[in-house]
DNA sequence: AGCTAAACGAGACGGTACGTCTGGTCTTCCA
DNA sequence: TGGAAGACCAGACGTACCGTCTCGTTTAGCT
């Protein structure tokens, strides 16, 4: 990954003192103690800066406004995400879900991720910034998975590289996963992560005979 | 349907001047408004009481809060929601998730619908009220279409009530199609809800190939 | 004393539910109550309500507000007030010096009296509400006081009945118990009142004096 | 005079932003407005905020609410009080007499010095407040006035600084006059003056007499 | 080594909204 | 029809954060 947090870049450098990397790191941190034990509503920019051991002006140079900030704070956690090779797609996709859901029962990601995506339902540039720090990361991980896949011979090979079948997937993996954590809140357990590995392959494989 | 708002029941009452039901709609109906104009994060309860030409008082004497007044505004939107039998199991499919993208589209629920549920992760009373204003709402969608799939013979009959296979239906279609509508922000159209019907009885048809 | 409190006084009677006279003495018990309690400023209608066991409308047929009904709670208080005849103008100073201030150092007193004043200096029918209930009570005693001079002949019998004197008699010894008990807060001790009496008596011996 | 207001006096001030001493100023003259266009009860701490163009929150900063803000606002104002020699004891009194009488008629000291001094009786800090601030002014104009008449010869030289005696004729003045202007409510004219003038000076030449 | 310019901490600033409390008024039902 | 109960509107309360603005103080890089 190239440039980092926070992506608010500026213009490169005339004279003074630069600004401190420690700052951006301990902030960062600080968000996602203070997500933890609060939860986002209840997160207050004072509160950061204090546990940050900086000054609230120092926040707002970085970061517009709460938003940002925690969308900075639980991208990190994102990047994380990976995609072992497990020798089969029913095995990959079984790992990917396990590994989403791992992240969603993480307080910070919980109470943060929902709160962001609300809040970009009217706000532009926060709704690209997820997309960029966010979803990516894990769209990135369908891409790779069919790829593999079709390397396999699991799948036929496709003709362009966005078929749309690729959103598809990243929507109903991730939808599912995100709606079972957070909104059925209930336990993402073996069971339910084969069952719904059984479905994506039962629905791929008759999509494949259907294209034939 | 029975009980109406505010689901915050109280005592039958003896004494007193009765709660004014023309102040609830009035509230509910503000609160909707607000939400289309301002968005979940800039409604506050004064601005609320004021369109609604009560007194802040009297939305406190009913709803503890802006979470809890959120959900009851919204909810009645959700009770629109129905199943009309439409032949086959993928027609009964595709008009369910066309019917939940368009109540997504409004703006008052794609604001208020992802908040209330960030909210959710730290409140579990806030999380059963969604569940039963909410989440229980469309439930009850997944369940009817199978049984009417199953009295066509387009699906086996299922051993007990709830398989475990409709929570996953559910949670499957639902956060596809959140997913789709407020993540990645792009429309639920014809193509989509195709795609993803086919993808569901493709899954169901190899599932009940399995289950043989 | 004839017509006792509430003096918003109404029509003799027309008809339905005569007004309970308990409910009257609850009231001004309760206020005197609520006034020891809580003081002036933290006293409130509602409380004093709840108090009586009577309804908040009930307070507001009988009294306008708070500096009304507080007016009346303590003006019963200053009817204690007497002047035995103590057998010398010096005595009967000392006397009426001593209950007065012992009626400052009450709690329920204390804080309303200057309270009530304070309110009438914007509130002219208030002003004459005191002026009636409280400050009329005291004044009747300087007069007293000086009939009862005159008639043992230790002061000179005045020309007319209101001699501009007994003003300011009145104001002088009033005013200086209320601004020893409550400004200054200190006590009205036993040297302090016999120092006080002996300058009104030589000053009023000196006027004496002059007017020869 | 030396300290300046606010009276609750801060630590010396390391880092940050330094108060505003506009902002002081601004305050205590919008105090007295709202004081004399509404009188304290009706006065609010928003509305004098709004009048000052000033945050709540800069009020609070420097007051503990309503009492201690109206007790520096009209503290100013005794300031002004003087004792310039007019040659005689008696004509000194007169002088201080009046210039109390001609402050008490103010709107804005008349409706604030007995609720705040009702406030006083169950708020020692602000008694304490009451005393710095204002009593005080007042009383040394009493020491000063015995000071020069023991001077002019027209008093015997007292024992002691304290002799109690003129903590009594500071509450025979100041009581006598406020009594006069607010409870009585009867103007303090020049015939008042003069006769509360000899009495107090018939009263002190018998005590002057009776110490031989 | 000194200069310069930005970043730093601290905290006051004008605001907005909060959730509560009180003041008075108005229904509704009971006695 | 008076009274208890309590809901109603209006608006002030004091607090918490917001995001901005002074302050005086580092701290780097460029002379």
């Amino acid at each position: 990954m190239c440039s980092t947090l926070p992506r608010g870049a500026r213009t490169p450098r005339t004279g003074g003192r630069p600004r401190s990397a420690r700052a951006d790191a301990a902030i960062l941190e600080a968000t996602r103690a203070a997500l933890v034990e609060l939860g986002w509503s209840k997160l207050t920019m004072g509160d950061v800066a204090t546990r940050a051991g900086v000054a609230k002006t120092t926040l707002y140079r970085r970061w517009a406004g709460k938003n940002e900030l925690v969308v900075d704070a639980v991208a990190v956690l994102f990047d994380e995400l990976e995609l072992p090779d497990r020798g089969s797609l029913a095995d990959d996709i079984e790992g990917v879900v396990r590994q989403f859901a791992a992240l969603l029962e993480r307080p910070e990601t919980k109470t943060a991720l929902m709160a962001v995506i609300a809040e970009s339902t009217r706000d532009e540039p926060l709704r690209e910034r997820i997309r960029e720090s966010i979803v990516a990361r894990q769209k990135r991980l369908v891409l790779e998975g069919r790829r593999r896949a079709q390397a396999r011979g699991e799948l036929p090979a496709s003709a362009g590289p966005a078929t749309g079948t690729d959103d598809l997937i990243f929507d109903v993996i991730a939808g599912a996963v995100v709606h079972r954590a957070l909104v059925s809140a209930e336990p993402v357990d073996a069971q339910w992560v084969r069952r719904l590995t059984a479905l994506l392959l039962g629905g791929l494989a008759a999509a494949a005979a259907d294209a034939l």
